[in-house]
DNA sequence: TCACATTGAGTAAACGTTTACAATACCTTT
DNA sequence: AAAGGTATTGTAAACGTTTACTCAATGTGA
């Protein structure tokens, strides 16, 4: 069908070898002359390079897989916008699949899929990978690494550190005054909800507050968690902060409080974890715990691409507190002041 | 290094074709029993399917490929889904490719890549493609098809018909009662910005209105914009009412609109062309003229697959005005009535 | 028992590259 | 002009599958 390099180098009168190495780059083995004369030729006849055979042969692909989970969250595409510049530095083409979070089977697939193409590394976004899922990825010899979603499993990561996150955001708004601070929206059954969980707890206890087990809201870090949390705390919200697990939920909470006739900052300050583009889109702006999602993308590639895999290479990114206008220190303006 | 049907072929006592039948489902030809043996024998070792022999074999690939524009539109996402999610039904692969709009070597370079790979089936998203990229895409016997850019030039597309939107949304707002309706934040040197503007000039003369172009503005889709245009605009609009053309432009008028001292929507009516979930998450929430991107993504993808390619395949995708906040009826409560 | 269909399994070619190694052509140098 | 070296090109095997074709074994009916 298609143009071969056996067509070229009958055509230029060549052998195969001379063609692929004209067309491959290993410049060094031809004279300049017969590599413009088969470039030339190969432009002509419209070649086109067979990926399939090139990485028969050569046992390696350039391509790097994302493996998301098929929950929708809101900062996947930073991440995978870093992936994609990072990998486009290297030549590296990129295959994103989506694998349920509560459906082990299609996760299962998902990783056979991937690995049945050799791919060049793995990454894995957000998600929490069964244990046959992770025992097929484990044994396959590819490099592969979990991005937002740290462990204590020598499992390679890079992540946030969520203990210090919940103990930063809720020093953040002791410092503001508050001492009655709610965590919301979180998996408390998750790695990242313990740590959390155990960041605020330390905090909690330094400055000599109470954790209340009633104000940490369960949620899956959406939008309607938000919703419900603030529902749940209702008109007259014994708490005057909130601290907020993802940025989808600090904007529920910030509508629904709003619905309920309280204002944002001066009824409830909220701050949300993540600190995605949102933030700066609504009204409050949102005070934000900024993950650098964008950094997750590029150094997780910049980590397959450098394969280093005898290193248990973990890592944690830095976050960074930034204030806008959905929180302000608890004043004789707070209904519970 | 990994294990191959040939080992496989060893071990069981029967030859590589045998395996290869038993292992990819030409099970008529093979007994239930050797089938069975070889099935188990095959996980017992491990084995992994090369797909880059299998593709190299037999001339197809599972794969299908998405061309992105970098430029961030925020409804990518839900075309994407849409993808996914058929492609998911027919087990195939998604393999996503940046490309600058504005950058033609590096859209010249992702379409080629792909091409390498020749995967079942090209999707470009929200690209407008430069003469010498679109020659590489159509010369390359791959299926292709845009989405959510119209053409009039025979190309396959599945999109919303843009004339018809400028004209709804116009209509629409004309309804409510509003004489001085402006039209924010398009790029009205593209084919979309075109057919937009002519149905925002048909629904106006149908009203006896007059177009005043100072009042259509220039821009790229984005938040940005949204702000620029309504400073631009200023503290006290003639107009009563914006067609904004993507749904952060909308949020961006909204934004600067409140900043400036405005009531939204009693001041200023807003809607907002694309209705993405953005508009149910900020207050107050847009009304939107809503474009099925999920769709757009599924259809484009069922295309692909049932592989019509001598039909000159394209799809105007019905749109729909959701009534949400951002605007009501020109009223004496208006500043301008 | 024989001819013949049916079923199951094997043989070998093919897909389009890359690359180790062998072979040749071309220069220098003496 | 011969020897030696270097630069360029050719030969052929290999990568791991699929599949058309062939062959052997088994079953069937007269």
């Amino acid at each position: 069908m298609g143009v071969t390099i056996k067509d070229i180098a009958k055509r230029a009168n060549v052998s195969i070898a001379t063609v692929s190495r004209a067309l491959s780059g290993k410049n060094k083995f031809n004279s300049e002359k017969t590599i413009k004369k088969i470039q030339a030729l190969a432009k002509e006849m419209g070649y086109r390079k067979n990926t399939a055979a090139v990485e028969l042969v050569t046992r390696s692909s350039k391509v790097l897989a994302v493996i998301v989970s098929a929950t929708k969250t809101n900062f996947a595409n930073p991440i995978i916008d870093g992936i994609h510049e990072e990998a486009y530095k290297h030549d590296l083409n990129v295959i994103i699949s989506y694998a349920g979070e509560k459906e082990p089977q299609r996760q299962y697939e998902a990783i056979k899929t991937i690995i049945e193409r050799s791919v060049k590394g793995i990454l894995l976004l957000a998600l929490d990978l069964s244990e046959s899922s992770y025992k097929l990825l484990s044994e396959s010899e590819i490099p592969y690494i979990f991005l937002s979603i740290s462990n204590n499993r020598n499992i390679p990561f890079i992540a946030s550190n969520d203990y210090l996150i919940g103990y930063q955001a809720t020093n953040y708004l002791i410092g503001q005054g508050h001492k009655n601070i709610a965590l919301a929206g979180l998996d408390t059954n998750s790695y990242i909800g313990k740590q959390r969980i155990a960041g605020y707890r330390k905090a909690l206890i330094e400055n000599k507050l109470v954790l209340r087990p009633e104000w940490i809201t369960n949620g899956l870090f959406t939008y309607d968690d938000g919703l419900k949390t603030m529902k749940y705390f209702g008109k007259n919200p014994k708490i005057t902060a909130v601290i907020a697990c993802s940025d989808l939920v600090g904007l529920g909470i910030a509508n629904q409080a709003v619905s309920l006739g309280l204002h944002v900052p001066t009824d409830l300050s909220i701050i949300t974890i993540d600190g995605t583009n949102l933030c700066n889109l609504v009204r409050p702006t949102l005070t934000s715990l900024t993950q650098d999602f964008h950094q997750m993308g590029i150094l997780g590639t910049k980590y397959l691409i450098g394969n280093d895999k005898n290193t248990h290479y973990s890592k944690f990114i830095d976050v960074k507190i930034e204030k806008r206008k959905s929180d302000c220190p608890l004043t004789r303006n707070n209904k519970l002041s």
